[in-house]
DNA sequence: ACCTGAACACCGTTCAAGT
DNA sequence: ACCTGAACACCGTTCAAGT
């Protein structure tokens, strides 16, 4: 512990921590012992837990942008290079990718509003490309929504499984597909009958189809209407 | 407190406290309180929390598919009658309403597998509809997971704001909107454009959208056929 | 200015003891 | 059989005291 205690090596820490041991390990408490300090000493820098949390989740933000620069440039980031569903695609595999790294941003990204600077980013980014791509406006707000909404839910369903080993994994699937094969098939016929082919590809496939479909119909309204029935 | 503890009462109780007092405030020393019984004395009855939690996570299940009988009888239950995205879509409502009105159940779901009774139940009705429509086996499993991603997301987001009154609500959207409008025009131009129209509709009318995008790119799909990109 | 450490008001859970 | 209550090993956070 060389010198004084930063924001940033206590942000550091916060990562390296939850990491390795997950987040519901992760306490204040813990947290001090880490940085060889007592624990009440980050509470010098940071109000409580929670901004705290908050502070690590736009860190983790940041990476989700990186290779993907300001879109109003010329500089041939992400952004701008490509079809606009493309980008928008690999930028939504990336922020998912960050949430299930990092499950207290997941957390954060619940927790709702825009926060911090990276957010404001990512957000412009992805309504840039939107409004590339025929939906501007009110339609363009929609998509938006939508596909956060998929991301935030794909990182929540997958983020135990991403901590633990490849071949636990596994494992666990096998055996929740077992769940169902097992079932009485009179009453859950259908079920019984795909048990064997659900929990397909992996997490990142699953999400991958999700994302691409949720697409197919997001550009099936490049005209940018909003039927009746969504309002 | 007529009579001796049962699991049902247990149950009701914990459902009560969590939505007067939110998931965070729910505590066994609580829960005991409300009872009239020492905190201890639930864990005759459950193993500890989680499975205290899991119960009530099927129990809210349960009200999920009322009115939305088994698939594979002539009942003209919900699930038999209309088109198969017109099920499923009210199935999606319902298990988001669900989830947004008992936010342990959120984290039932999330915690991953099928567990009770009530959400094999959930499973087969979804499959089986989206077999109607189509999409069986593989194309089906990855439907289903698209699906449930799509509703746990949503759930997640706006379940801090469905727990606000109406008011509360549309000051929190509206500030949100405002923090979008002020931002430097230069570094975000195409979000200041949105600002005013971000946070559209309602939640409800923004997860419509999701979910209606989600099922045209589905629909377009009925080939059956997973494109290689997804695996 | 920054960190310490005792203290407070809580947790979930176990287990011997009561009835 | 079922509940009690003391106890244990933790929490997040505050605040006077040290340096």
């Amino acid at each position: 512990m060389a010198g004084t205690l930063r924001r940033d090596s206590i942000i550091a820490a916060c990562v390296e921590l939850i990491e390795r041991e997950g987040i519901e390990a992760f306490t204040m408490r813990r947290l001090g012992a880490a940085l060889g300090v007592d624990a009440t000493a980050v509470y010098r820098h940071f109000r409580d837990k929670d901004d705290l949390l908050r502070a690590v989740g736009d860190h983790a933000h940041a990476l989700v942008l990186t290779g993907a620069p300001a879109v109003d440039h010329g500089a041939p980031g992400l952004a701008d290079s490509g079809e606009w569903r493309a980008v928008i695609r690999e930028l939504c595999i990336r922020l998912r990718a960050a949430q299930l790294a990092r499950p207290a941003l997941a957390a954060l990204v619940r927790a709702g509003p825009p926060l911090h600077d990276h957010e404001f980013e990512l957000t412009e980014t992805l309504l840039a490309q939107l409004h590339r791509g025929g939906l501007s406006g009110e339609a363009g707000a929609f998509a938006y929504h939508a596909l956060i909404e998929l991301v935030v839910g794909s990182a929540a369903i997958d983020a135990p499984m991403a901590a633990t080993a490849p071949d636990d994994r596994e494992a666990a699937y096998a055996s929740w597909r077992r769940a169902y094969a097992v079932l009485d098939a009179r009453r859950y016929p259908t079920a019984v009958a795909t048990a064997g082919q659900l929990y397909p590809s992996s997490a990142d496939g699953r999400f991958a189809y999700a994302l691409d479909r949720m697409l197919d119909g997001i550009a099936g309204l490049q005209s940018g209407a909003v039927s009746a029935s969504d309002r």
